[in-house]
DNA sequence: CTAGAATCAAACCGTACAGTACAGTTTGAA
DNA sequence: TTCAAACTGTACTGTACGGTTTGATTCTAG
């Protein structure tokens, strides 16, 4: 394994683990042959195994940048531009955009195509459910439950626990990404803003302490 | 393929399937050799390929059988001691009861091992994505649709969109199966009563009519 | 008891695959 | 020009697998 780092080294480094990506992605790990990948690389057998000490390896690889890569859409940072919800039109506004940034990024085809090798794989890579759950679904959670508890501390809404008030909000969402994304047949659309909408204001009405209620006032 | 179905050609049959699923719950697919199942069957190679075409049609079977399993657990039958909710405690009990049905099922490791192999193996067998669809988030979902229109006709409650609904308690349920399940190291436990008492509340929030709403400032 | 079906055990076939060996070619810098 | 490192193409090794064949053995029905 060349542990060079020269611009030359990563670039063939990432020649081969891009076309491994794609064909992983496509077909999955064990139906996908080294000799496969060297071809879409166009890239020499030995070459490859200068790089990767082995095809596990180079799947590692590959799921490393991947999941690297979608952070930042699942991250931590409250989103730059509607930080530090102060009423609840702002946090309304933060949910609905987040929601949305999530499930059009989460069923990308590709993020589909990951998931499931992720998932598929995992029975026989544990060490890969630790990633894949620090990485995707607590994370949202964890995202989710801070900014509740700073809105609740604020007095905004009310929360009498957070972890779970956090799955009141994720898990519809998520409900998407795996009816519409990984068991659906065709390439999933996200779901319309409208849709969004109405779940944000749903799981608004599970948080709010301050008012009563009356008139449902049938928006769609 | 013997077709015969007198007893004897079942027990057989079902000798291989119960080896097949045992080793493709554990290993995956692609990782079970044909002779790893004839050798846990303890069945001659020969009589293998006389009861099932090839290795797929096991793996179908397996399947079809797994699926036949699960399928009271998570029935469309509302639940034959808790039917036809006329009150809001009733239906309170019946949701915590599809709730703890629900992920006390899908938590067993097996169930878990099952939906990882058939996530898993969507992605090269597509028509499987139909099936697994079909059989388990979307009967969820339509189950307990049914059941909030049947409560809102009643004026028990009050659910502007049905599907929505059914996503704002199907949602958070799975969350406990996708996290502590599909991606924990650990064999899983399922959540509390308390848990799941404390989420049929919360959800009961989100269609409870008779309260008022202050739509705290109007949203566009 | 016996004929025929079911099953077994084991060898076998063709293929595919991960990984290696090697001889030759390109690249890029001195 | 030279030289070393990187790279290529191809052929090879060993193994594992899905599926087939064969011939012997066991079961079961009449």
């Amino acid at each position: 394994m060349t542990t060079a780092d020269s611009p030359r080294a990563r670039a063939k480094r990432q020649q081969i683990t891009d076309a491994a990506r794609a064909l992983f992605l496509a077909q999955g790990y064990a139906r996908t042959s080294t000799d496969a990948i060297t071809r879409a690389a166009g890239v020499s057998k030995q070459t490859l195994y200068i790089y990767f000490p082995g095809k596990v390896e180079l799947l590692s690889a590959v799921i490393a940048q991947e999941l690297g890569g979608h952070a930042p859409e699942l991250g931590t940072a409250p989103d730059p531009q509607t930080q530090d919800p102060r009423t609840l039109a702002e946090l309304r506004t933060w949910l609905l955009r987040f929601a949305r940034r999530v499930t059009s990024s989460l069923m990308q085809p590709d993020s589909i195509a990951l998931l499931r090798l992720l998932i598929g794989e995992t029975v026989h890579l544990p060490e890969l459910r630790g990633v894949l759950r620090r990485t995707l679904p607590a994370r949202l959670i964890v995202t989710v439950q801070a900014l509740l508890t700073t809105c609740a501390a604020r007095g905004l809404i009310v929360v009498s626990s957070p972890d779970l008030s956090a799955r009141m909000f994720v898990g519809p969402i998520m409900s998407f990404v795996a009816l519409d994304g990984l068991f659906g047949d065709a390439p999933p659309a996200p779901p319309s803003d409208a849709t969004l909408s109405t779940l944000v204001d749903l799981f608004l009405l599970t948080v709010n302490g301050e008012r009563t209620f009356h008139d449902p006032d049938s928006k769609t």
